[in-house]
DNA sequence: CGTCAAATAAGACGATCGCCTGAAATACCG
DNA sequence: CGGTATTTCAGGCGATCGTCTTATTTGACG
């Protein structure tokens, strides 16, 4: 069997496995047999250990959302200004649209979302680091549109933990003919997740923190 | 030694093991070792299995948050109508605050919301039946402030996940002084997923699924 | 066609897992 | 004080884990 075949076949058993039991749930010898090999060095062979699979998993799906991000992102600053609601939107369907589009991809895209849940909630955060770097971008983007500084950072990473939380959900349940009203509805929320403004009494709790450092 | 205190002990090394490693990721072997029993059978003894030694990490806890809950609902439901935007805070705060008062909670508190979340994220929820109902209670009395009723479900859902992410994440790191500062803030965006409202995006693709059922 | 490197197969190693059995120790109570 | 039930200890069972060593097959190339 030729090789990239035999790297292809593991790689597709194991971002199934991974999402469905659990990415340190499941062991190397049955993503093996999983994957038609017969005894478990072929795994071994390829990508040494977990860790590498699990980079493979993730660097198959990794550029095309990497690039419609910034596809969106381009777009956005190439719009120039817009009315702030307007703005946060759109930014938060840069977010959202590049991940959610592969709930419909059929090779593995639900599979992909619900691994990279798991990784979300890591902490430390051990997502590998994020080369092209579209989330960064987005980051910076986003930041002048916020309200407090003490509670920015706090917020984007909610917004970021929130899509990945609510795909991986809706790629765990059966496939749906259409996930536009989702997606668009996620988005809706992502924004007023980035939208929300200080309460007086989050206002009053920071104003005492910076008073007491 | 004591039936209870060896119960209380296994309990306290199931919490801080089932947080810290994951629920299905650590032994039992190494719980009961962990709770200073020699050798493996008091575990089995007392609580048969792996599902119920979790149980009784959960029940540990449960009863505190319901009883803050209830008492939040008991209150808003006697402080009559409010303006649209305080009964949402009012009800954020309902959900976030008996939750976030363990991360203040020297005896597993933090432990405890690591242990929830991975629950809230199992897929079909398993988590043990709400019993007292808090959680009922406040879905209720929040139903009839949310806009659409195509995706109210969906949303309040959103808000009740996110909260145990944010708040396990809080208590994944070192313990703080003081977290009002973080809870408040939480309580603020749970607000906004809460009053978040359907864009016209979202509106027409609701309107369109209507047509074609 | 022959050769050499890449790729796969086969099997075994020690470690650890959940679970079980049977005996010793402890607590409880008439 | 004595007897019974509850609780803890000691150890072993089969299964499975990740990893390693060795042998066989496959494919590209002069």
């Amino acid at each position: 069997m030729a090789a990239e075949t035999t790297v292809r076949r593991l790689v597709d058993a194991a971002e199934r496995l991974f999402a469905e039991r659990g990415i340190d749930a499941v062991s190397l010898r049955e993503i093996n047999t999983a994957a038609g090999q017969r005894n478990s060095t072929a795994l071994q062979y390829h990508f040494g250990d977990r860790a590498g699979l699990l980079k493979a998993v993730l660097a198959k799906h990794r550029p095309e959302i990497e690039a419609r991000r910034h596809q969106l992102l381009d777009e956005y600053e190439a719009r120039g200004p817009l009315p702030q609601a307007d703005a946060l939107r759109s930014l938060a369907a840069a977010l959202v649209r590049p991940a959610a589009a592969k709930l419909a991809d059929p090779d593995g895209g639900r599979d992909y979302l619900r691994v990279m849940e798991q990784l979300v909630h890591r902490v430390p955060p051990s997502l590998p680091e994020d080369g092209g770097g579209s989330i960064d971008r987005w980051r910076e983007l986003v930041a002048p549109l916020l309200p407090e500084a003490a509670v920015r950072l706090h917020q984007r990473f909610m917004a970021i933990r929130m899509t990945y939380v609510e795909l991986a959900r809706r790629a765990s349940g059966p496939p749906a003919r259409d996930d536009r009203l989702f997606t668009s509805h996620l988005i809706d929320v992502v924004s007023a997740v980035l939208a929300s403004e200080v309460s007086d009494e989050t206002a009053r709790l920071l104003a005492e923190r910076e008073q007491r450092p």
